[in-house]
DNA sequence: GTTTATTAGTTGACAACTAAACCATTGACA
DNA sequence: TGTCAATGGTTTAGTTGTCAACTAATAAAC
């Protein structure tokens, strides 16, 4: 592919920014915004899958589940397990299984509830997260070196309220819905 | 589950917020950082995955491609494609398949290199990317309507420092590995 | 010019997830 | 108390993507 031509002077940039070749040339800014985000995201977590992989041959998806466990000492029924992941329940089901066998988290029968589990992490399974976590959070410091602290609590504050925003609408549409 | 006591409280907090259970109560900043850009991201994508396929039937996956090919009016060829998704060419392949099938793209030989193909939108292929792209963008709109124009800009530019970072970074990575 | 390594695209096996049907249990209420 | 809608977890089928093997064409080395 030919370089240099001004009809491709926009386009160059684009070729290193992945989704945010989408925006045109108008203002959209949130259009572009949204795009780089996107883009941020998806290389971050892409990465750090990889990394997972290839260091504790785990994936993102089990990371996740034992963190929140992890963050729950006293356990999580698999249905808000599986709200907090925001997949489904089936899949929760088919993790807890493979976590199960491995011996890293256990079912344990609900005293009121006979239909569900409260899922727990093993001891086994709370000292594997712990050592995988720490390693995470210095591949974390590493991909967002470039940024000084003070950036990162500013994007932090902003995305707060972006979040915010977002399960103000989201609980609004359910709402509206029913 | 109960609530009000006070080990709750961090985590009533937590449980509006999906990924973001996942920091502890430390100072990792930029851990929270990343799980708030985690968050954002994976529920706005979600939401709009939804309403494509609701309102279009179709998947965010078709979107992009088609996204990438109205940009590069001229077509492009799907190894190249298939890197600006950030998708493996396997999958370029399949969705170039549903595509042409449905008469939005066409596979054009290439003059200069018998083995490419260049993937460029129809007519028809364009009337429709316009089509959705007016919608989805308002969509954006609609999600980010809490965030007031400066501190749009503002992240965007932010989050653009970290882009460069993250490029850099990696493109270190594979020459480093080679 | 022939050999050799690399690249573009396709294919098939597989992994991860969703959506919908299903069963057991619960809870509301007439 | 008996009925019935709603809920938690499992199962199955289908979708969407990756990875690795393969073929054809090109580029590089000698």
């Amino acid at each position: 592919m030919k370089h240099g031509d001004a009809s491709h002077a926009l386009l160059s940039e684009a070729h290193e920014l992945g989704h945010e070749a989408r925006a045109g040339q108008g203002d959209h800014a949130v259009l572009k915004l949204w795009l780089r985000m996107l883009a941020c995201t998806t290389q971050i977590e892409a990465e750090i899958r990889k990394r997972l992989r290839e260091r504790f041959s785990i994936s993102l998806a089990r990371f996740d589940y034992m963190a929140q466990l992890y963050r729950y000492r006293e356990g999580l029924k698999m249905r808000v397990l599986s709200r907090y992941l925001m997949v489904t329940g089936g899949n929760v089901t088919g993790l807890t299984d493979e976590l199960e066998r491995d011996g890293l988290v256990v079912r344990v029968d609900s005293p009121d509830d006979r239909r569900t589990f409260i899922v727990q992490l093993t001891d086994k399974g709370r000292d594997a997260f712990e050592a995988m976590a720490q390693e995470h959070e210095s591949w974390l410091l590493e991909l967002f070196a470039g940024i000084d602290a003070r950036t990162v609590k500013q994007l932090h504050g902003q995305l707060g309220a972006l979040r915010v925003h977002l399960v103000n609408n989201n609980d609004q549409a359910t709402k509206d819905g029913t």
